[in-house]
DNA sequence: CATGAATGAGCGTTCATTCAT
DNA sequence: GATGAATGAACGCTCATTCAT
């Protein structure tokens, strides 16, 4: 009796089933990691099968037991893996109240995420600009990231802290062209120094520019 | 009979091939166009050398008398061609006296040579973050235009146009991601607005950032 | 509560299993109607045993329990369903005097038998002549129906109803031929009508042919 | 210059052109006689398309520039290869004047055709009856070879040489499926004897049936 | 007996590259 | 130089078969 019947006992089958609805198996997860490692490796065209399946322990044909096909394993890491990342972003930016603290968790998760799990930052890196294969995933994933960044700049606009007259989409690519291109270098680098230092000092310039105060200021006199 | 016809009565072959050493045949360009315009529309790894052949209009073999392989055609993009492109940059750049006019000409131009070539604008886009395979090239390029970043800002730190006490490094991905960012928005909506409007607005966000005045004073107060 | 298990309750099962030693088991035969459902829609080879044990409703290693491999199936098929008709066209060919009675009888049997199971029907027109891998179970069957062809055509030249004269393999042939094409027919044309009714005017074309009486006459004469 | 070339000065291209239609190349033929061998060893279904080239001479992918994949080949076959021998038989129908003559000589042509070409007949009998792939084709051809029958027995009983209310559409099954028969019991004895000494017994079975003269002429009394 | 997840050999097909013309 | 027919290595994918549970 495993804790799963015991646990049937008490709630009933309903429960479980609600909790599995998203908790895909083990052997799903063994494989798109070694997917997301050997695309990491040698990118998503020139990776075989094979070359996948070895690093998961599998045989080739056991991919297609979880995978519809190779293509499939891409899309599953945008639809389920990155999404998954992403989803947690917005918690990390509930936890604060005012806009320029949710911008700071935002980047700060971001870059802590992509930190965390270098394979995933390369592959998201390499393969999300390879838009035409990968459907309306990766649109999916970076709607939702702009849409949590228009959200922060709209309260910062009210509270007074974000100033207004910009073009709103403007702001939100400006905001995530900028993390993305650090993250990038990061990856570039091989990973070798601390992301998350990077991230203060970008929210910074996010908030401030690059234009000295003396320049802000002639700038703000005609706004 | 054009002008290669002409000289080559007067002066021979020879010449013309000095002439040639840097300026690349005719055929060269014609398959190169050809590719770029062929990767924008399949992506690299889904074009195919015969599909470049037929809108270059010349045989498979061809190929190979200008190109090394296929991987060569597009590090020769990267090498040649964007590079030519971003060379633009240097001497748009040198137009302009103060650092503020210099980063707003370059983005002016950055913008407006994407949005004449938006074949290279996707395949730039696309392929230039798989840097496992093109090896040093798109680096180089990279390189050059966080130079003339760096530069900029250098000028602008003396000019007193732009603040100090910025990690260097930082502040160029920051501008080099944003643009990119705006860029690989307008490619993905189609091409079907004009890039070019963003130029000043984006601009503006490098210089005063998405703070408001009084939240900028009361930074720069602290500094 | 079936009839096997009433016995159960009284003999036990060593009885059964008695019985059982030509009598297949349910599953057996599960399976094998299955199969040939499967392979009546797909053909043999477009077939695939997870198909067939979704069809059965078993699992596929199940299959594996009563025969040896995916050919198996069909050399069963071949061994014992289809080889328990053509014995039972024997039977019937028994029930009646003449030859000519036997014929049509046969033939009558024959056509009945099919349109009974047109999937029968379709795996056998569609898989029998693919003879190199079946192995010698066709041969059986083909030739145990030519045998009894031959054995009536044999007494109808005893009884002066069948003309003499003629190549024995050649009629014999010629007889399953012809009504081997009706079916095909039958079969192509999805079952859409009654197959019976083919019988006595095929039987009419072996015993009259297609010769006008004055034609046939005319060649009498000079046998 | 080549034979080619001369025929162009005197006929111009437009001949070559026409004469061009229906010739395939060497090689498409090359392929299709092996590949008809090699069906004829091992069925379809267990051919690889690899041997097909090693039996051809050629690479495996040399096939692909003259078909367009494996079941290509086996529509060719019969859109083309089969589809000429068929035609053929129109032509020798044509020869003969009256439809007892004719009916002979297409027999003849039949018999001798697949005598000629034991791969072919191999394949054609093994094949023919997978319709379900090979989609229209196949019916084609038995269309074609049931319309030549039906119009030689509708001639044949205008001449009164063959005899009136039968079922149009059975009389014809009844001959092709004979003939059928008796090729394919040639083939399965490995071709190993002369099949053209059916040809007269066939059709004097077809004019005369099997019933004696005494049997023949009681049914005809009560027609 | 029954299961079905896992296996891996094998095949169809593609396409970058070559080379005889 | 230019051609394009031919090549064959390589890869994605299928599916008959096995075996631990």
């Amino acid at each position: 009796m495993n804790i799963h019947s015991i646990l049937n006992i008490f709630y009933g089958d309903s429960m479980i089933a609600e909790a599995d609805i998203d908790v895909k198996s083990d052997k799903y997860n063994q494989i798109l990691d070694a997917a997301i490692k050997v695309f990491a490796q040698n990118g998503f065209h020139n990776s075989t099968v094979s070359q996948i399946a070895k690093e998961a322990g599998v045989a080739d044909g056991t991919i297609y037991l979880y995978f519809k096909n190779k293509d499939d394993i891409l899309k599953e890491f945008f639809k389920y893996k990155t999404k998954l990342i992403f989803e947690g972003f917005r918690g990390e930016v509930e936890k604060a109240g005012n806009a320029v603290d949710k911008l700071r968790n935002l980047i700060h998760r971001h870059l802590g995420e992509f930190q965390n799990d270098i394979n995933m930052a390369i592959t998201f890196q390499s393969e999300s600009r390879q838009c035409r294969r990968n459907g309306i995933q990766i649109d999916d994933i970076t709607k939702m990231y702009l849409d949590i960044v228009g959200e922060i700049v709209e309260q910062g606009q009210m509270e007074g802290t974000i100033r207004k007259n910009m073009y709103a989409s403007l702001v939100k690519r400006f905001i995530l062209g900028a993390v993305d291109e650090v993250i990038h270098t990061w990856v570039h680098a091989g990973g070798r120094y601390d992301l998350l230092t990077m991230a203060d000092p970008l929210v910074d310039l996010y908030l401030r520019g690059i234009g000295s105060a003396r320049f802000v200021a002639e700038k703000n006199d005609t706004e």
